[in-house]
DNA sequence: ACCTGAACACCGTTCAAGT
DNA sequence: ACCTGAACACCGTTCAAGT
């Protein structure tokens, strides 16, 4: 009879939390064409509408959902090191895209709350923090391995879904013979040759042709 | 009386080059979002299920569209002098951000056209026909430019709705007072950063340590 | 503080049937 | 060949009301 209740089995009320938590998940066994309000809140025990008591809108779960999945990029220690720029572009592309892979059409989630610009990006925080004195050229660097990460991570995630159905046929037809030794890896190829000229004299102006 | 009907005034029948125009023309109208088949269906005078005699489904229809928001960039003379690789990556970079532009939320319709596959890269036909001696470097310099640019202009447009919107005020909090000077022209210089390695001595294969 | 119940205004897609 | 009518199985979100 006390004033704060509790003193008995309360009913199991949920936090934000336990939201994002679940939302997670479920992205993670049923994908994200799958993962509605609706099926959640079945997966919490509790009506769709309950969901907006914790959460303004489906994008703002979203985007809590890849601030989850994008954590471990900025933490794991900012770059022990000090790396040239390009190196440690390189390094932090290589882990966005390792957290992307890590969770089902985690590529698809985190290009849309970036683009929506509610979650913000690794890359920018990192190195706009560990290089200071670099002009615009970490925020250059970082917009081009961050949207091509998102992007060639995203494209990978539909054809390994794609593949794990029967539509490997129309792929496979349309490729003659190359595909299966299509380059030694064409991420890593890419990343590299993003990330080189980053540390060569005169990166930071385009302007300078010479 | 004849057998083809050809001697009265028919009902406006539609072809699937029509159903794409007008889908087309309502997503440079509405946007993404309110692209709806019922909304595009009622656009046409025609009943939603009429659509589906056009197209297998949405995702093939919006393929269609962006089979169409892409075809200048392939055409429009294929780089008419030898230019060195990296340079006629860079140029195709530009045309390509230009017709993403050109339509509302084109880079996020072609986005995930790419991503599933149902539309060629134009950017990889291009350099695969014009360098075919340059081993992997072209479909690597193709990879890194089409995810680079359809990414950043994701991003773009989507900021750029959102400012028609009064969300302006938030993005202004969070950035101190370069904002207003950004950068000369951030697109522009991370679409240099990538393309110069690929005319560098060494930038076909990454394992090149020296 | 956290949730229910019920409703509003929509979706994409299928399919028999019409002309 | 092209489309209608009607249905199926869903959506995200709002809001008064309950505890």
């Amino acid at each position: 009879m006390v004033a704060d209740g509790s003193n008995s089995p309360r009913a199991p009320r949920r936090s934000k939390t336990d939201v994002v938590n679940a939302a997670l998940a479920l992205l993670d066994r049923v994908g994200l064409p799958d993962l509605s309000m609706r099926r959640l809140a079945d997966e919490l025990g509790v009506q769709p509408s309950a969901l907006y008591w914790h959460v303004e809108n489906k994008q703002e779960l979203l985007a809590a959902v890849s601030a989850r999945i994008l954590a471990p990029v900025a933490a794991g220690g900012a770059l022990g090191a000090a790396l040239p720029l390009g190196e440690a572009a390189r390094l932090l592309g290589e882990r966005l895209h390792d957290r992307l892979l890590a969770h089902r059409d985690g590529a698809e989630v985190v290009s849309s709350s970036l683009a929506l610009g509610l979650v913000p990006s690794p890359l920018h925080l990192v190195l706009a923090e560990g290089y200071p004195d670099a002009g615009h050229a970490p925020q250059v660097v970082a917009d081009a391995v961050t949207h091509f990460v998102v992007g060639y991570t995203f494209h990978e995630q539909q054809r390994t879904a794609a593949d794990a159905f029967g539509v490997a046929a129309r792929t496979a037809a349309l490729t003659p013979a190359d595909v299966t030794r299509p380059s030694p890896d064409p991420f890593a190829a890419a990343l590299a040759l993003i990330t080189a000229a980053a540390d060569l004299p005169a990166a930071s102006e385009p302007s300078a042709r010479r």
